[in-house]
DNA sequence: CGGATTTGGTAGCATGTTGCAACCAGATGT
DNA sequence: ACATCTGGTTGCAACATGCTACCAAATCCG
């Protein structure tokens, strides 16, 4: 994307989140690594990118400190691309955005991937938005306070 | 972004959103679309996006059924963008984006606009992943159950 | 009503980024 | 030692992006 105008000093979060993470390759990127994928090769496999790119995203994630390389834990001269906390603070985006397309871009019964929690084997409860006081709070309940100059 | 792959065929959610929602402009114009933005003005002075991106992307997310036309509510010939139910669903992907830009891209004390409960003027609760049983879980208690072909 | 302005775009063009293929160095396997 | 795997980099063509100019219809304003 051609963009002279950087989000990073936008006083929206959205916009900064969005130009930290670069590209869909990196959020995909960030993915795998949720699914446990950790060496360059694993990432070029699952996704199919090319390698220039590969390497440049996660040039770039490192350099955003949503990964982080660390030795390879098969004790190889290798290294491995882990989430750091501020990559696993992304989970939610990640369920978001998957919960969204199991809901709206697979017919009944089309077969996807699916996220379970490895201790009953069950999907994960649908995300929702609450309020301070856990109160769930639909879009139209919002409104954004501008920055207080 | 050149993209001979679609992801379109993908069986993972994440891919099918992320593809759905074509690229990061769109996303910040379904931001604007949560804040109140409806009309192509709106949302070029707020982005500060080129028209014909603006009007290509509209034009996709309308075909891609998160926006619709409908008449505008001043009653004047000019028509509007509204979230359809679809993309208002959309609404836990900003909120998560939101709070991870909020969490990690801003100093004590920076101002940045903030998504507030109308109710109570309050910032809303943190966004968590819940199994279904309630019980809150990490990434690493969850696991993606490959698609059973 | 008539002219100016706003709204909502489209068209053309320069440029940057993407993505493919080829190549390469170091580590690993045998 | 030799082959292969891993993890990249480099060059190049194609395409999408973004800027500016232009344009038509709707609206405003005297």
């Amino acid at each position: 994307m051609v963009r002279r105008t950087s989000f990073e000093d936008s006083d929206c979060p959205v916009a900064r989140s969005v130009d930290a993470i670069g590209d869909w390759w990196s959020l995909l990127i960030v993915r795998d690594a949720f699914d446990g994928s950790r060496r360059f090769g694993e990432f070029q496999r699952s996704l199919g990118v090319a390698k220039n790119i590969l390497s440049a995203r996660l040039r770039a994630l490192v350099a955003g400190g949503v990964l982080e390389l660390v030795p390879a834990a098969d004790g190889s001269a290798y290294q491995e691309y882990a989430l750091t906390a501020k990559g696993r603070a992304l989970f939610p985006v990640i369920v978001a955005l998957r919960q969204w397309g199991e809901s709206h871009f697979f017919d009944d019964g089309e077969p996807h991937s699916e996220l379970l929690d490895r201790r009953d084997g069950r999907p994960l409860a649908e995300l929702r938005v609450h309020a301070a006081d856990g109160r769930p709070v639909a879009p139209e309940e919002t409104v954004v306070a501008k920055v207080p100059r």
